[in-house]
DNA sequence: TAAATGCTTCGGCTATGATCGAACTATGCG
DNA sequence: CGCATAGTTCGATCATAGCCGAAGCATTTA
């Protein structure tokens, strides 16, 4: 009856808890199977199976079939970009009754946001791109300056097969631990895949949680310096 | 259990029908009664008012009292840019079930976002700047050059008390029919505020639709011209 | 082919919560 | 003061949908 889309649906589709874990579980970008997603979300794999129809028949996730395996993974970024405006709300005002666990403060610093890196280092990764001019904002979609371009090129990124890609190369993404945007698309995706390929960071298992060694904290502080001259080993 | 906010709490609030068309109602930026979203929601008084101490206590609205009124209103600009992006999804998936009234071309073309310019119209205002270098991209805020602040206060915007406010003077929102971000924050705002002080354009009562005048829609696409030349006018 | 694993469908139970009528409080107006 | 309007609270009703046990289908492995 009113003017404008179906939000009602979408919002109560990512409103049951169940599905709500099963979402963030996803959020870390992996292809889950039901049984997995089932007990991230702590129901039987009967539950979680109607919960994935749904979150189907929605949009909201995809599946693809492989194997005795069906693999779920969020349908688009567009997706992951609303769970983490979602998780700003949550965050913002419901930050009292969150409690915050030991990953906490790591998972503020480094995390995985659907394939990217988010947190403070993602937020100062973006930031510094933007400040040293690789960067510009060109509406939603980022532009890549040519120094930009140069810039990931000698970080070892092969920009030829980004770009053939339909999907667009630069896109910013809200962050909601720092309310700030950081960088995501699929350079943001093949940023965070060199630096796993260098050793800077490697996944926490069982989290989003991105842990960085002390040698590749360092280089990333150097390649992607703050304008404000702090880093991130010693905030 | 799960790390990370409680996403689940807050898309239940916005996921029942009642709630999502109050919030929706509330796009608009006008802050509305009690009775006149029971109207919108098309539920009756009683079951507004649960409904809306529940979205307080949610920190998705805000109430101000003002003699036997009490007037709502969304808590803050990201509980709105949170409403876009679930619209966003909404219409790129259920597309089909959203009937698509005769308001909707209008809606598309120029409406109000909260309180500023979004929309075709929204979209191209803040592509034409960002192309002129009046505005640059600084993380989530934008920022406005020297450039930049000159064309606003020839457009007849005084920046002095948009400065000292503590809200950002420019951010970006993401528009659910365009999928490119326009201009929000204090700027936005006054820009919308500007062009209905000059009459290029009115609210369309009922609606989050704006009407340019003929006039209005000539001056718009001389003063934001885009870059590939194309007018409002003549799509 | 049989057994095992992964997942879906069906049916019934249950609880949550949306809804409204009625009664109650508060503010404004004459 | 009394009346009208605005809004809240309470209680009862009722429907939706989340949940799981059991059974069924599909695919892989032995």
């Amino acid at each position: 009856m009113r003017e404008g889309p179906d939000i009602a649906h979408v919002a109560a589709l990512i409103g049951d808890p169940a599905r709500a874990n099963m979402l963030t579980a996803l959020m870390s970008g992996k292809a889950l199977t039901a049984t997995e997603l089932a007990g991230e979300a702590g129901v039987t794999l009967q539950t979680a199976s109607g919960h994935l129809s749904k979150l189907l028949d929605g949009g909201l996730v995809q599946v693809r079939k492989q194997g005795r395996h069906r693999y779920f993974a969020l349908a688009h970024a567009d997706v992951a970009a609303t769970l983490e405006a979602l998780m700003g709300l949550a965050a913002g005002q419901g930050a009292l009754r969150t409690r915050t666990g030991p990953k906490d403060a790591a998972m503020r610093q480094a995390r995985v946001c659907y394939n990217h890196l988010a947190g403070q280092m993602g937020v100062q990764m973006l930031s510094s791109m933007v400040h040293r001019d690789f960067v510009r904002e060109e509406g939603e979609a980022l532009g890549l300056t040519p120094d930009g371009a140069q810039f990931v090129t000698a970080f070892g990124i092969a920009l030829a097969p980004l770009n053939t890609a339909r999907a667009p190369l630069c896109r910013s993404c809200l962050d909601w631990s720092e309310r700030r945007t950081h960088l995501a698309g699929s350079l943001g995706r093949a940023m965070l895949a060199r630096m796993e390929a260098t050793g800077w960071v490697r996944r926490d298992k069982g989290s989003r949680a991105l842990l960085f060694s002390a040698t590749g904290m360092a280089a990333f502080d150097t390649a992607f310096p703050n304008e404000k001259g702090t880093r991130c080993g010693v905030p």
